[in-house]
DNA sequence: TATTCGCAAGTTTTT
DNA sequence: CTTGCGAATA
């Protein structure tokens, strides 16, 4: 024990040796957190607590290995729960799925299933939708669902047309979901808690059981989270919890910050301990981060420091295209990588959306470097393997409609869409599941007598396939794939995608093997089941291999390389444009690239461009604010950042160093020569335009003059600005955000005009539009109509 | 009923 | 640019 103890600081001692009554551990980016979190369970067990009564919970199934791996170092032998929130969830849940109307083998839906769904709960409440998705919709009830809101609970306000919607699909949702013996990832949450509300006595014997609960990246909870976690905590309430409230990124998932600010208050005998020293980066590193966090309004002070050296500047570079930064990126780690100065493991490349990932992709395939891209979740989403485990699924669980849908005619079984709905109706006028129905296919009304014995074959062999022996989970798959045809299927078809395909499910067929070896005692087909939909994206990263990382700034917590290159730090993509407007959105943001650059620990790139190709449309992007937050000294800018007042008063530029890299010279000038020019282009950032959004005609009109009057620029940039404050009238449309009831609008066709009324979000946006001297209302989907804001 | 083609729509982050 | 969906065709 003495050993364990030595290795740590003061402050993470006194963490580590508080053992009964609540803790909260502030920890800053690499501080040590995981360090002291298992060490804190290793002294619990010196200290004499049972393995079974400690629980720790983590986000990311990834995290959760990671801290076995370092536990089974300092406790060998000891079997402690670790795991996520949900896969405990999920465990409880499954050993009391009767008290709340489910059976223990429920599947659990992924967010493909469970969109599908919502779309069915659409049709049942007789709903055609106008403008909004099945994907909003699903969206409102899994934030619902995340504030503990159930079905019968809801209550639209009213004037808000989602949640009008939602009121009436969530409650058909529910039920559909309750017949499938399905749950979706929000249910497993909200059904346990239900579970602890209503069973007094059971939360008693739990709370009891899981004595010790420690729960890893607080920041990132939500309500039912907390309230789970909460309520395991009031006997013995030895609630430790660890988080950092400027690392809080997944606001948008229904997570609330408040979870970790409010903790002291919630728990008034709080033990509180600040871990402030970061061990990771470099002087530069941290103290680049810390600036642009102290933008940040919702946070607690922290005072981050740091004895590492202070290392390199920061390299803030601008690109002309997304092209060229990809490659420049690539470039960069090939040099390093020559000259032996660096393996390709050290280094790591994030972005905000996963489809910037391809350009990346290619550059770095250019340069034969070994790569991989997290993005786990995306082996589990492929067509063969969800059809593969939809049959698994209905194994396990026959009244899975979502799975029987999916699979009845895959491998095709001249089985098709009148069949289908009639067997569905019928099906659903005797509340029965589509497996029972397809098993008397015979008596149904208007089933032709070929269908029916078609169905009744598919039923026989789902029956079969449910019946063999439960041996082991690479078994039972292969009896799926020799007794439904599936693999000759494919093979029949003999495209290059099909050949894929086979290689997948093969891969498919060594996870169960794995399994089987590591895990199949724990509960077999069932367990494996949870495992396939319990897996994230940062649970495909192996750590081992010697390659460039690729993933988003999301998967990257928790994580550390040598080398990060953050891409893409432009105005819309970082802050992203759905949060730009929301001042609390927009911190999230700024915590989101505060996340990426605490990831370094010797050097940092960051790199935004000009240009860039978004969907197949070109975009003229703009510098993000983020950047103009950096502390001057401790970076080297390439490029020319020029920046307005927000108001649009005054011409405040403030012009960055125009510090080129000598590298970067050496890089690009001799190749495309693109690179002297980028003075020239006298590079925007946001701030003018959203001046001219805003304030639309008086900040607008001045800004599209100003920048009309800045001439070198040969991008469409000044034009962007000029058409959003109203001054050019032009094909492309307006952000559909942009407009508002009792606006008035101009439209090149029908003229000067008032919004009436609108509604919905994005593309689904749509505004009706009275004009003047033209008889009765228009109606508009704003992100392709012509239509925009009238000027004075 | 199966397959193929063309068009339209949606593009943030994840358990 | 991708994926998904619907219609037209074999």
């Amino acid at each position: 024990m003495d050993g364990i103890l030595s290795s740590l600081t003061d402050v993470q001692r006194q963490a580590v040796q508080h053992v009964d009554g609540p803790l909260l551990v502030l920890a800053g980016p690499g501080s040590g957190k995981t360090r002291v979190i298992t060490h804190r369970v290793a002294h619990l067990l010196a200290q004499g607590v049972p393995d079974e009564q400690i629980v720790a919970l983590t986000f990311t199934n990834k995290s959760a290995e990671e801290m076995c791996r370092r536990l089974e170092h300092l406790a060998p032998g000891r079997r402690v729960w670790v795991g996520t929130f949900h896969r405990f969830c999920a465990r409880l849940l499954r050993q009391h799925a009767p008290l709340v109307g489910l059976r223990e083998n429920f599947t659990i839906y992924d967010a493909d299933d469970s969109r599908r769904m919502v779309r069915e709960s659409i049709a049942d409440a007789n709903i055609t939708l106008t403008h909004e998705s099945p994907a909003r919709i699903a969206a409102a009830i899994g934030w619902a669902k995340s504030d503990l809101v159930t079905a019968e609970a809801y209550r639209a306000e009213s004037c808000n047309p989602l949640a009008a919607l939602v009121e009436r699909v969530y409650p058909r949702y529910c039920k559909r979901m309750l017949a499938a013996n399905a749950v979706d990832f929000d249910d497993l949450l909200l059904y346990v808690e239900l579970l602890l509300r209503d069973n007094p006595e059971l939360r008693h014997l739990l709370d009891q059981r899981f004595r010790y609960i420690m729960v890893d990246e607080y920041q990132d909870t939500n309500l039912a989270q907390y309230t789970i976690v909460r309520a395991l905590s009031i006997d013995y309430p030895n609630l430790a919890v660890t988080g950092d409230p400027d690392q809080s990124i997944y606001g948008w998932r229904g997570a609330t910050i408040r979870n970790i600010l409010d903790f002291e208050h919630d728990f008034p005998d709080v033990r509180v301990v600040r871990l402030e020293q970061n061990f990771r980066s470099t002087g530069r590193i941290l103290r680049v981060a810390d600036q642009l966090i102290a933008n940040n309004r919702q946070r607690k002070e922290k005072a981050l420091f740091t004895d590492n050296t202070l290392g390199h500047p920061v390299r803030v570079v601008v690109y002309p295209t997304g092209r060229q930064e990809a490659e420049a990126v690539a470039a960069r780690i090939a040099d390093d990588v020559a000259a032996g100065r660096r393996r390709p493991g050290d280094f790591a490349i994030f972005y905000r959306a996963n489809s910037l990932s391809r350009s990346l992709e290619r550059a770095l395939k250019s340069v034969r470097l070994p790569y991989q891209i997290v993005r786990g979740l995306e082996f589990y989403q492929r067509k063969e393997i969800k059809d593969v485990l939809a049959y698994l699924q209905l194994a396990n669980n026959p009244v899975n409609d979502v799975a029987f849908l999916r699979v009845v005619n895959t491998p095709p079984r001249h089985i098709g869409k009148k069949s289908i709905a009639c067997l569905t109706r019928h099906a659903r006028h005797e509340g029965l599941s589509l497996l029972d129905a397809a098993r008397g296919g015979h008596r149904i009304d208007g089933l032709s007598a070929r269908a029916a014995a078609a169905f009744a074959r598919f039923a026989a062999l789902v029956d079969q396939l449910g019946s063999v022996p439960h041996e082991s989970v690479e078994e039972i798959l292969g009896n799926v794939l020799h007794a439904t045809d599936y693999c000759d299927w494919l093979e029949a078809a003999e495209t290059e995608e099909d050949q894929q395909r086979l290689e997948n499910i093969g891969e498919l067929l060594t996870d169960a093997r794995e399994f089987d070896e590591t895990h199949f005692q724990d509960g077999g087909l069932e367990a494996f089941l949870e495992q396939t939909s319990l897996v994230a994206d940062v649970d495909g990263w192996e750590s081992e291999t010697d390659r460039v990382t690729m993933m988003t700034l999301h998967a990257a917590k928790g994580l550390e390389f040598p080398v990060v290159f953050i891409v893409a730090v432009e105005q819309d993509m970082l802050p992203h444009k759905r949060s730009v407007d929301d001042p609390d959105r927009l911190e999230e943001e700024r915590r989101l690239l505060f996340v990426g650059i605490t990831r370094a620990r010797e050097e940092l790139h960051i790199s935004a461009t000009q240009q860039r190709t978004v969907g197949g449309h070109i975009v003229y992007s703009g510098a993000s604010a983020f950047l103009l937050e950096l502390p001057r000294d401790d970076i080297v800018v390439a490029g020319q950042l020029v920046r307005e007042n927000a108001d649009g008063s005054g011409e405040h530029s403030q012009d960055l160093d125009l510090d080129l890299d000598l590298d970067l010279e050496d890089q690009f000038a001799p190749d495309d020569g693109s690179f002297g020019d980028l003075e020239e282009f006298g590079w925007q950032t946001p701030a003018r335009r959203r001046a001219g959004k805003r304030a639309g005609k008086r900040a607008g009109k001045r800004a599209g003059k100003r920048a009309a009057a800045r001439k070198p620029l040969r991008t469409g940039l000044v034009t962007t600005a000029a058409e959003l404050a109203g001054d050019v009238p032009s094909a492309t449309a307006c952000s559909p955000e942009l407009f508002h009831q009792n606006m008035v609008v101009t439209h090149p066709e029908y003229g000067l005009g008032k919004i009436i009324s609108i509604g919905g979000a994005g593309t689904k946006r749509t505004a009706t539009v009275q004009f003047v001297g033209v008889a009765g209302p228009k109606q508009f989907c704003l992100a392709f109509s012509p239509l925009r804001p009238a000027r004075g």
